[in-house]
DNA sequence: TGTACATCAGTGAACGCGCGTTCACTGATGTAC
DNA sequence: TGTACATCAGTGAACGCGCGTTCACTGATGTAC
């Protein structure tokens, strides 16, 4: 019909929309059957079609499970981006990602668990979810590096960094992998303490997820606020 | 042959050594399938039995995941109490049960991964579970009530607690929870701050097994360290 | 515009596999008298 | 100490299931002349 469309041919936009609906179903089975649940059988099925058929559109099971993760990993890094810049300041900008981070863990629990709960086994990920998967982590990284220009981070919180050994060098190589371009680079320590915190925020969700905080803490709203007002400060943004 | 031997008869002691080398045969493969590949039939062949026959050691599939989880929260509950008594001086006992923790999964990654991973589908863990689980939050509690009695934990570290809302009122519930037989309460706050630093603990070693650090912070040996003694000031122990 | 050929989507049958669980059974171990 | 019976461990066959993947095929869509 719309010539502007991406696929010219009748054919191309139907294989595109059923690349799409394949996804979008095995998705759905995600969610009641976990990863390595997932069969290509059974997506086939669903959709009215004959198991064979998935063949034309991705190469095997593995292919499939790669394309979800790397659609999750997206997903979430456009999550994370948009927040960056939907809010002013450093310390605001660092609780709108960890905020948004969490909304979208909460509101697609099965796509995170494929990303962040444990390995599939015998599955190994392929190179091309690394460009995705570190989207998430850069908007946290973008934060730092403005704060630092606008001087929005202190530079004395937190117990301090050895300032030789492995874990020096470790944080002088990630803030030179932040460096692109001519930003300004971010001091150790306080890169040290964003990753640090970028972990409390990872197993916080994994506990609200997986279900450790179940008669406690559940639901866990004000403990996560609560927790993101604590980890900017310790941060050191402001 | 030996009559004190838990087992009298012959009999009894051969189902306790096969309970034992079922579990020990299903941990090995836990290792290379995951959780939920985890098959009757195949742990039966490495033992050189008919798969029928486990079903005189355990009523089906899910039992003996269950057995598995149960034993791993008592590993780990073990490991991390015995941590809080090697050392002398709350900060240290907290640093010392983060250690144990750690090892024990570094030790243990596919068990680990069994009670802290994602959740395997279509198993609920039964109430057996609940009692071995709460072990190792429970030697981190007994270092914060002991802190509180000794004076080495300090009131004022951190953003303060909203006084009114739901999260006063969870974290006074787990406070009352902590506070058997007589012991003092510890306050709420503090109580909060433990529980994100547990969090955080968690998040850290996660990311470690999963493979979230793979070409940045791997080995995450002194990460870890530093988290830990971070987060040990920022709990406010001394 | 119409025809001949090439490309591709989807079918249906088949291969070979592994799984959890049930059941009637054999034979060894334990118990009571 | 010896015998009769009960208990239990382990066998082997079977049920019914679902899986990923291959392959030769039909028929529809697209392309070149």
């Amino acid at each position: 019909m719309n010539p502007v469309h991406a696929g010219h041919t009748a054919r191309e936009r139907a294989r595109a929309e059923l690349l799409r609906e394949i996804k979008e179903e095995a998705r759905r089975q995600l969610a009641v059957t976990g990863a390595d649940g997932l069969s290509l059988r059974a997506v086939a099925r669903s959709l009215g079609m004959v198991s064979s058929a998935l063949y034309r559109y991705y190469e095997s099971r593995d292919d499939l499970l790669t394309a979800l993760i790397v659609d999750a990993y997206n997903a979430l890094g456009d999550a994370a981006t948009a927040a960056v810049f939907s809010v002013d300041g450093a310390a605001r900008r660092w609780a709108a990602v960890c905020q948004a981070v969490r909304a979208w863990a909460l509101a697609n629990p099965h796509e995170y668990a494929l990303i962040y709960g444990s390995p599939v086994p015998g599955y190994r990920a392929p190179e091309a979810t690394i460009g995705p998967a570190s989207r998430m982590p850069l908007a946290f990284g973008r934060i730092l590096r403005d704060a630092v220009s606008s001087g929005e981070l202190s530079a004395d919180a937190g117990d301090p960094l050895p300032s030789e050994g492995p874990l020096a060098s470790q944080a002088a190589a990630l803030a030179g992998a932040l460096a692109e371009a001519d930003a300004p680079g971010v001091p150790a320590d306080a890169l040290v303490r964003a990753v640090i915190s970028w972990t409390q925020l990872f197993g916080m969700i994994s506990f609200e997820l997986f279900g450790q905080f179940v008669g406690s803490f559940q639901p866990a709203d004000d403990l996560f606020a609560h927790a993101v007002t604590q980890m900017t400060t310790f941060v050191g943004l402001r």
